[in-house]
DNA sequence: CAGTTTGTTCAAAAAAACTTGAACAAAATA
DNA sequence: TATTTTGTTCAAGTTTTTTTGAACAAACTG
C-alpha cells in the first residue's frame, strides 16, 4: 500500500465517517452488547455484531479492533465465534488478502445458528444426564425411594420431550416475515 | 425443641435418608446446576431448585444450606429469587415457624416465570434502546447515511416485533402435555 | 423482657468469565 | 529465502459475578 493510496483511504473515510462510529452507530452497537450478554455471549462478541450491522460493506478484523477498541484477541475470537453462529460471514475482496466481516441480518439465520450451537448441544448433554440418572435411580434398594426418583426421572425426560419439541416451532415462527417485506430481498 | 424430638427426628431421617442426598439426586442437582448457568442463572439457583425438586416433602432453608453445603446468605438469596421466578413456593406447616419450600416442577409455569422475569423486560429494555436509536438516527445529516441508519432501525424493530409474537406461542407450546399424562396430577 | 429462633443484608473474599497483548504460525511477496 | 502481512493462541491480567459469613432485625417463647 503507497502513500497516494494511503491518503485516498483516509480521505474517503473522513469524507463517508465509516472510520469513526456515528451517535446510532454507537447506540446500536450498545444494544447489541447487552443483547449477547443477555444470550449469554461475551460482550465483545455483541459489539463486533453490532458494528458489522450497522455498515452496508464488509469490515476486516483491524478495522473492527480500531472501531471498538478492543484487543486482537478479542476480535479474533469474537470473529471466529460469530462465524461459527452463522451470525456473520466472511468474504474475500479480490486482491486483497484481508478476510473482511458482514453480518447476517436474517432473524432467521440467527436464531437458527443460535439453536443450533447453544439450545441443541445443551439438549444433547440433557439426555446423556437423564440416562445416567435413570441408572442411578435403577440402583435404589428402597421400593419408595425407588419410586420417588423415578417420578423424577419421568418428569424431566417429559420436560427434555418438550423442549425438543419447542425448538422446531421456534425457527418456524421467527423468520416467517422476517425483514419487513418492503423492497424483497434474498 | 427437646432431646427426644432431636432423636426421634435425626432418627427418622437417617432412615428414610433425607438429611442425605442420594447418588441420584446429586446428579439431579448437578443437572440443574448446569441448566441454571445456561438460563444465566447462578448455580446455586440451580442447586436449590435441584434439591427441591427431587423431594416430596418441603425443606427449611437451614436443611437446604446443610444438606448443599452453601452458605446462609446463598440460601436466603436463591429462595428469594426462586420464589420471584415462580420456581419455588413457600409453606407454612401448622405449629412451625419455619417457611418451608416446595419446587414448583410444572414445565409450564416454570417457562411462563422465566418469559415474565427475565425476557420480557428485556423486551421492554430494547423497545427503549429502540426509540433512542430511533431519534439519534433522525439527528443525521447526510441523506445516505441517514437512510443507512433508518434502514438499521427498521430491521431492528421487525426483530422486536417478532421475538415479542414469539413468546405467547412458546408459552401455549410448552405445557401442552406437562407432567406425563399418567397419574393425572394438580 | 431476656433469650432463642428464623431470616435478611451487604461488604469483603472467592470464583468465574472476559480481555489483553506478546509470541507464534501461515501465507503471500519481493 | 527474508520480509511483511494477516490472523491465531494462550498465559496473565482485569473485570464481573457469585458466594460467604458476621452483623443485624424481626418474631416468637419462656
Amino acid at each position: 500500500m503507497n502513500a497516494f493510496t494511503v491518503a485516498k483511504q483516509t480521505s474517503m473515510d473522513a469524507i463517508d465517517g465509516l472510520d469513526t462510529l456515528d451517535d446510532w452507530e454507537d447506540a446500536v452497537i450498545d444494544l447489541f452488547l447487552h443483547a449477547a450478554n443477555s444470550f449469554g455471549l461475551p460482550k465483545s462478541y455483541g459489539q463486533i455484531y453490532g458494528l458489522l450491522f450497522c455498515r452496508d460493506h464488509p469490515l476486516a478484523m483491524d478495522e473492527v479492533l480500531e472501531l471498538l477498541q478492543i484487543s486482537k484477541g478479542s476480535a479474533s475470537q469474537g470473529l471466529r465465534a460469530l462465524r461459527q453462529l452463522g451470525a456473520v460471514s466472511s468474504v474475500f475482496a479480490p486482491g486483497d488478502r484481508k478476510e473482511r466481516f458482514v453480518a447476517e441480518s436474517r432473524l432467521r439465520k440467527l436464531v437458527g445458528g443460535f439453536l443450533r450451537e447453544q439450545a441443541d448441544p445443551h439438549l444433547e448433554k440433557g439426555l446423556a444426564r437423564l440416562k445416567q440418572i435413570e441408572s442411578l435411580v435403577n440402583y435404589i434398594q428402597d421400593v419408595d425411594a425407588r419410586k420417588r426418583g423415578a417420578r423424577r426421572h419421568e418428569i424431566l425426560s417429559g420436560w427434555h420431550r418438550q423442549m425438543s419439541r419447542l425448538l422446531p416451532w421456534v425457527k418456524m415462527i421467527v423468520g416467517k416475515s422476517d425483514r419487513l417485506p418492503q423492497k424483497s430481498s434474498d
